[in-house]
DNA sequence: CTACAATCGGAATGCTTGTTCCGGATGGAC
DNA sequence: GTCCATCCGGAACAAGCATTCCGATTGTAG
């Protein structure tokens, strides 16, 4: 059984590192995340054997919120307004959270282990928006993720305002959408 | 006048960095430019008052060049194809040239100093097209360049083969045109 | 060819980083 | 209250970085 200060000093180096990570990526350190959460660094190391399982720690975490959002999703009445929403929520976090930006860009949102399967989980969405013919039938899933990943690094290295982000996601949005006359996928 | 020598490592130097940047962006090391280029450090820095001052020569340069690029199309008798050519080439470029991306996302393409009218040129290309009805008349530059950025950081750090570049852009240049029925902006 | 100023290479400097270490503090079982 | 395994803080260490400096070298004007 863990002791409860060090069970208090986790908590208190993850809310640290969330924010710091936030604003500065993989770039913060390990010295700044000791002093925002107000221990030495030599705690961090109890919990976290090096700076990447920290960050792993971290990005799972929201991957699975992520997931679990999209899970939500899945059963939505209008998977086509379910689908482009999802899309929009993500890009809009990723304007505020380097980390998960620098995380699907370094380690990859591809398949890595660990993270549960928000793959799945946006392929279900996509292929309801797909059948309820808001989608076009010919967008793959990796095209796809290629397109989110995009708007996730560029809004975040261009801190793209509300205005930017929804004329800009407009575009993709128009693009994914059939064109006229193509038939929903049953 | 400068001496010989110091002209011939001037350029060695700019060839090793462009090369070296290219594949590690702006985590490159001086040392290890040097060693590339077959030079001392301290011959770098003769040239070179700062890191940043090296990078800039060389973003400059390639911006230039994709200026000039854009100037040339710019009395292509295609308006459309010439900027949809235009958006792929960049793109497919900055797959290999990771300083370029680096540099579009930190210093930013938006307006820097010392960076030529490439906004102008690409401004130009943006309005021929729209005038020749291949692009949608409410785009403006602003959600175009972030779409230029986001494809191009996505681009480098995934890697995108040409396929998959292929097919991305096919959906972001869908959405580009217009929808039918829209009238050409004379 | 000579002489000297321009240039060179790379060791040295000073800073930042991730990580380790350990003397001292402390939670909690008895 | 006692006691010890656990945990804490932050100094210390090693590695890497950009940048500076200087004795040795070399282009070139005369």
């Amino acid at each position: 059984m863990m002791r409860a200060d060090a069970r208090r000093n986790r908590a208190r180096v993850l809310d640290a590192a969330e924010t710091v990570l936030a604003r500065d990526g993989l770039a913060a350190s390990m010295r700044e995340i000791a002093e925002v959460a107000g221990v030495g660094v030599g705690t961090i190391y109890r919990q976290f054997p090096t700076k990447e399982a920290l960050y792993q720690a971290i990005v799972e975490d929201r991957m699975r919120r992520l997931a679990d959002r999209a899970g939500e999703l899945a059963t939505a009445e209008d998977p086509g307004a379910a689908f482009f929403e999802y899309f929009t929520t993500i890009v809009a976090d990723s304007t505020m959270k380097k980390v998960l930006v620098d995380a699907l860009a370094v380690a990859g949102i591809d398949a890595k282990a660990g993270s549960p399967d928000i793959k799945g989980a946006i392929e279900t969405l996509l292929t309801r928006a797909q059948r309820a013919g808001a989608v076009r039938g010919d967008v793959g899933m990796e095209e796809l993720l290629a397109l989110l990943s995009a708007a996730c690094l560029a809004a975040q290295h261009h801190h793209w305002d509300e205005g930017l982000r929804t004329r800009t996601l407009a575009v993709v949005f128009d693009g994914l959408r059939p064109a006229r006359g193509e038939a929903a996928h049953v």
